[in-house]
DNA sequence: TTCCAGATAAGAATTTTTCTTATGTAAGAA
DNA sequence: TTCTTACATAAGAAAAATTCTTATCTGGAA
């Protein structure tokens, strides 16, 4: 994960239109630091509060909703009851773990690149695509173990 | 969508080894009445209480939970806050309208034959895939006009 | 510096979901 | 058919997640 500067995190909202509060850098640092982790609000708050007891809770989620709104993060389609934010806006797949309840990070450029070649060929009548997400359900054998693919 | 009587409902419930209870049948039957529109627990709720005015939400909420664990209706990949679910259990899958939030049944045979056919292929150490599904996010241009492809 | 649009803190309020417990009922057994 | 019991439901309390309100504060432009 990109290890960015306090300064550097600034710049990035600036150049968003957002102010650069001393909250919003320290959800952004925290949710950059948290690569593949797909925290919800309430972790990030939790995590932030010892470090910056004035944070409040409602303010994590405003500050979240704004970053999704303005494409700093995306928002995990999640199939538990509670919203979930990654930071990681390049295109990747999510593995959605029955067993240990994980959401993982699943980078394929061949699927992505299948997907994206498809989507231009496609031909959708009144319907302007900005992005696609794809999730794969099921079970790690090896709870413990990662999940890799080997090429074909 | 298919039409099934009660005495259909009731079937489909046994063969799934669970009890067929006037509740579950009237919400399996509301959610097959709503194709492509992706209720809540909430909405379902709402929409049986007039006729059945002793279900209670809670019971709706388990009796969608079962139904979901029991492969009779998909859980709905949402980033909205709460949970919705689909009686279509074939393979389809969803795109989501910024403009009108709405999310709508997409069935693209092709899409799925070549995931299908990706997957296969891929070799994924340490992962048992389920199922996959895929979002599209854009906007519709006419929000009243449907959505629809033409064959490559 | 000053100023002010926009951001935050605090906590109330709302919404969504789960849990608990007493009661009810489907469906198999007698 | 009636009995039995394991499972399902109703009701509402409780918990969890999210939004809203309002007074106060602050980043950054002028």
């Amino acid at each position: 994960m990109q290890q960015l500067n306090r300064q550097e995190l600034r710049q990035k909202l600036v150049s968003c239109s957002l102010k650069a509060t001393h909250q919003r850098i320290v959800v952004y640092e925290a949710l950059l630091g948290l690569h593949g982790h797909h925290p919800a609000a309430e972790e990030v708050y939790r995590l932030l509060k010892p470090a910056n007891p004035s944070i409040s809770l409602g303010t994590v989620y405003k500050i979240l909703d704004v970053f999704a709104e303005n494409g700093l993060v995306r928002r995990v389609f999640s199939e538990q009851g509670c919203k979930r934010y990654d930071a990681n806006t390049m295109a990747h797949s999510h593995i959605y773990c029955s067993n240990t309840r994980e959401i993982i990070d699943f980078e394929d450029p061949e699927l992505e690149e299948l997907l994206q070649g498809f989507f231009q060929r496609r031909n959708m009548q009144n319907f302007e695509m900005h992005s696609f997400a794809i999730q794969l359900t099921g079970n790690k054998k090896e709870p413990d173990q990662q999940v890799s693919i080997t090429k074909l």
